[in-house]
DNA sequence: AAGTATCC
DNA sequence: TAAT
């Protein structure tokens, strides 16, 4: 029997998958908790809006954005930063919810980094053709903590490169429920999502959310 | 510079 | 690789 991406319950987690050197696969870790993250996610973007950020090259990006936390990563047309306010309300992004900070915190963990209390989450929602081209994380001031990087929705193809721009990255399927982390050796490891396919979450129906998890301060 | 065109 |  093949695996079927759309059931309606998230596979169960069963144990840490090693893509690189610090940098961890956690099939289904969110699995449990799904219901309780998609809520908070609603919560937030009623607060602050998924937009459609600019490059500095003048680039619409294809993935919607919003954050919660202290902090929250923005770019435009003069760079990436990040910003203790949005730039849409001039109030300060949403607090993180307990969900968020709690399951990032176990979630690294079981990555092997403890005491992780992230001070920004972006929110990135994909709908079919969005994609994010290979790139660093590298505007946080604290790169000794990991990046936290949680799947909801539509299935989508994860690219995990090395930490040079032409090492070539390795593909991997990522599900409703599934988490990612990577740091240490992989914290400046270069990633992206190939363009999301066409399909129905039971869920979320035509999208994908993914929270990602940063010690930017 | 997280996107795109263009070249090879 | 541009060019920001």
């Amino acid at each position: 029997m093949t695996q079927n991406l759309f059931e309606e319950e998230p596979l169960p987690y069963v144990a840490p998958e090693l893509m690189a050197p610090g940098a961890v696969l956690l099939r289904g870790f969110a699995g449990a908790v799904d219901a309780a993250l998609l809520e908070a996610v609603a919560q937030v973007i009623a607060a602050a809006p998924l937009r459609h950020l600019v490059t500095p090259g003048g680039y619409t990006m294809t993935v919607a954005m919003s954050n919660c936390g202290a902090l929250g990563w923005t770019s435009s047309r003069s760079g990436y930063r990040y910003t203790s306010t949005d730039p849409l309300s001039g109030q300060p992004w949403p607090p993180m919810p307990g969900c968020f900070a709690d399951l990032a915190l176990r979630a690294a963990a079981e990555a092997g980094f403890n005491d992780f209390r992230p001070d920004a989450c972006l929110i990135n929602r994909y709908e079919p053709g969005a994609r994010l081209s290979l790139h660093q994380d590298r505007d946080e001031s604290d790169l000794s903590a990991p990046i936290v990087s949680v799947s909801l929705g539509l299935p989508a193809v994860f690219l995990f490169g090395g930490t040079r721009r032409t090492d070539r990255p390795t593909r991997y399927q990522l599900v409703h429920g599934d988490v990612a982390v990577w740091g240490g050796p992989s914290r400046l490891a270069y990633h992206g999502v190939a363009p999301l396919a066409e399909g129905e979450h039971p869920r979320l129906g035509r999208q994908r959310i993914n929270l990602t998890f940063r010690c930017a301060a």
